[in-house]
DNA sequence: ACCTTTTACATAGCAAGCTATGTTTTATTA
DNA sequence: TAATAAAACATAGCTTGCTATGTAAAAGGT
């Protein structure tokens, strides 16, 4: 007994799957309290970078698709997250603001966000940690540029 | 401009996210012809593994929750790739078997799971491979055990 | 034997991702 | 300038994950 164990611990893609979405429940658990979800991380980190960004901006830089981060934004508005304030030059747009309750929540959750990430590397070294990221970036650099 | 780029590849559970979402999306693009999904993949290696297990069983080594496995073999279902048959012993238990086609599916698709790890690690040498896949296990067991 | 608890599974409802398509406004071009 | 194309965003509909709760059957206790 030990040919069954096929995938469950030697596939890369198993373990990402896998690894992501314990990093993704752990970062719940701790920023709940903040009435945020992990989701809404990415938009925010960017917001409170530079605010006022409009939505293509959002998606240039942020590795999710435009709808993805429609519906994102669409929750971050409905619970007080952002505003969207219509662009005058241009129709189409709407620029995207933090409200003062997301400013204030920048420091809590980005520590909060950094205890997640220490959790999961508690027992690496720094060299194996720097490793590690260069593994991931170079899996998703190959898996981006294609076959 | 360069304090700005916070968590974009600097954050291990950016990394794990991103990497789990296009690993699932590489090996999607490639089960699609079978009809297959990401989603259905760990219940079928288990069922490929050993035909007519209960949910509980099944439960039992894919880490996802009862609901979640609720939800995909009603998919399964749905596409004809398990049957369910009630247990005579126990009214509450019903066993899991592959169809035909679910059966005819796995060399060709385990096939096409390998080509999406090796895609991935294209580049990676096999001792960067074993680290890999040990930097993942260990920090899933960092997480489970929790803080 | 009957009541309670546990077990096995299903369902409801949500988040976060995706593709495909709609809608409105702006830009281009014949 | 009128028709067409493109751009910016929204919406529909799906998958895959979660928690919480419902339901039916089996097990256990008194």
């Amino acid at each position: 007994m030990q040919g069954m164990t096929f995938e469950k611990d030697s596939s890369a893609g198993y373990l990402a799957n896998h690894m992501a979405r314990l990093f993704a429940a752990g970062l719940h658990r701790r920023i709940r309290p903040l009435g945020l979800s992990p989701g809404v991380f990415p938009a925010l980190i960017a917001l409170w970078a530079k605010d006022g960004q409009t939505q293509k901006a959002l998606v240039h830089q942020l590795d999710i698709e435009q709808a993805t981060l429609a519906n994102t934004l669409a929750r971050m508005e409905r619970d007080g997250l952002i505003i969207r304030k219509a662009s005058e030059d241009d129709g189409r747009v709407q620029q995207i603001f933090l409200t003062d309750r997301a400013k204030s929540l920048e420091a809590e959750a980005l520590g909060e966000a950094l205890k997640q990430n220490a959790e999961a590397l508690a027992d690496f070294s720094d060299e194996e940690k720097d490793l590690f990221l260069d593994f991931m970036r170079r899996a998703i650099a190959a898996m981006q540029d294609g076959p």
